[in-house]
DNA sequence: ATGAAAGCGCTAACAT
DNA sequence: ATGTTAGCGCTTTCAT
């Protein structure tokens, strides 16, 4: 069987149609510069008669505009950042920008390879999680003349447009809360950490606020490979093997504390009087679990609104900090 | 502050610099024709030193072939389509494919909308989910010369090509499995069918087995709203209140189902002995709750694997069947 | 208010 | 093996 490539129609044959200029059509069709409401009509009439679409690849190469945003994330999977996306995304369809992606799987060199790839499009702007990046990937994108974007981190310093909270702080406010429940034998399992530099820092506050408290971190599971519910499991699991008289766990996010969450429960672990447990990123599922999940709520579909409307306006250089709050849950 | 709009180099450029002709420029950096080893590394060399970036956007223009792949799906949330956009996206960047999203929050008439303005960008491929688009979609995607894909559906007419595998008999298993465990008393738990189609042609299988086998649905909950793990507790219990002596519940899907699982914790309600749970789609997340669950696993990654590598090879018209597998958890 | 014509940066014949 | 030359389908001056 054979595919149809009937040429499409373009707006030459439009202008013929309509018994008009091209200039002209293309002056109705996008609303600008001046033309008879008769013109329009007899345009919008041919338009409509041929199934006329106009051909965005040619306009963006004649206007040098374009309005593709590509988006260079670490993975899809995670509610993160297809939150971001949807966030991101409502924004820019209504201003009539198109969102194009890429997924890294959390590696940088891959990163530097999309990134490269993505710029071929010439878009209006780069979409990035982070500030770490290689010096390839920097050096192109500052290279490229489009707005550049690093989301869901302010810790550390802007390319151009940041749009997030800071991890780190994220961490510190973590160990607070549990110190003031007077958890002192605290523990934290995680996942990869150099992959995910964002959980990296949030570690690193994490530990730094315990110290200077008095109750250092007592023990630490940090599995090699990406967060996951089970990995979550089996990694408290592994902990509490080694460590059995922890009093409360911190976990790298969400999705690793709702494995630590059902190891107590297949276990009869109860929470949080045996163990308190301490997540990251507020999802929806911790509010429904019977005991709500004691963790910290990131602003992700509003980092990519935001980022979006930065993008969409050509807004100066900055780095907006949305923060973060604090869920008093029933885990800890 | 002001942003550097330097222009960006261009192929001619670089052909100046190499000293050589802009077609020779050319099939060096597409590896097309012919060319020495000399010219290729000159050329090389100016590419490097000017840090040249080719323009898709003028390659496709000139070529006609666009090598971009539209995808217009319900949701990202939905780890569902997370998961088909992961198995395309890498297949297609190994074959120099971009990707393009746009999400419909499973409004026919935003797809309407989407499907048009992804049209004119001229895509290769137009990636739909399931078989039920307004007219005005089928005219528009008809017309162009793109491939059609429609994802994860196969009850139905394609318009080009489908692969997925069939919701319908998915409902009929799961009924049948219910069945053959003798559960008797059965009852359902859903979201918007309207919307979600997929989710309506399983539970009509399902119902239809169920009435066959002797033992017709019971009661059912529908919420309006999207498919949630909240929504799936909430429906649950609502259910019960009214149908209090079912036997088994099944689920629109996985999330909802695990809704249903933390009411069943929550209210001291045990599984699968005081009520047995079935579920749809087979997420991680359910291998790993105390007990894992009874679901029907589907193949949503190499759905978006192979629908890629149709487009790729530019495949004649066809339905891809890719099945699916029950799991025999512990819940039902 | 409208049309003519010159590109945008590339690819693809067609020469040589 | 390499250069020359038309376009691809638009947008955008610049005339009129």
């Amino acid at each position: 069987m054979d595919f149809k490539y009937e040429t499409a129609v373009t707006l030459a044959q439009v202008a013929e149609a309509a018994g008009v200029g091209e200039s002209t059509v293309s002056r109705v069709l996008r609303n600008h510069g001046s033309f008879s409401g008769k013109t329009r009509d007899r345009v919008m009439a041919a338009v409509e008669r041929l199934g006329y679409v106009p051909n965005r690849i040619a306009g963006t190469l004649a206007s040098a505009g374009s309005r593709l945003v590509a988006f260079v994330v670490p993975s899809l999977s995670n509610i993160v950042f297809a939150d971001v996306l949807r966030g991101a995304s409502s924004t820019l369809e209504q201003n009539q920008h198109q969102a194009v992606f890429a997924v890294t799987d959390y590696d940088p060199a891959r990163e530097e390879a999309l990134v490269a790839s993505m710029l071929a499009w010439r878009p209006a702007a780069v979409m990035l999680a982070g500030y770490e990046h290689t010096q390839g990937t920097v050096r192109m994108l500052r290279a490229a003349s489009c707005r550049i974007v690093e989301l869901l981190d302010i810790d550390g310093v802007a390319l151009d447009l940041a749009v997030g909270f800071s991890n780190h702080d994220a961490g510190c406010r973590s160990a607070h809360y549990l110190l003031q429940r007077h958890y002192g034998r605290i523990g934290y399992v995680g996942h990869d950490l150099e992959r995910d530099t964002r959980a990296g820092k949030r570690y690193a506050g994490f530990c730094e606020t315990l110290s200077a408290g008095g109750s250092p971190l007592v023990d630490r599971e940090i599995h090699a490979g990406a967060s996951s519910v089970e990995n979550g499991r089996l990694g408290l699991e592994r902990l509490l093997t080694r460590s059995p008289d922890l009093d409360a766990v911190y976990f790298s996010n969400d999705d690793m504390a709702l494995g630590g969450y059902f190891h107590c429960l297949a276990r009869g672990i109860s929470i949080p009087s045996q163990l308190a447990i301490f997540g990251y990123n507020g999802l929806d599922i911790g509010r429904v679990t019977p005991q709500p999940f004691s963790t910290i709520r990131t602003p992700r579909v509003a980092t990519g609104q935001v980022a979006a409307q930065l993008v969409v306006e050509n807004a100066p250089a900055q780095v907006v900090d949305l923060g973060f709050e604090l869920i008093e849950g029933a885990t800890a």
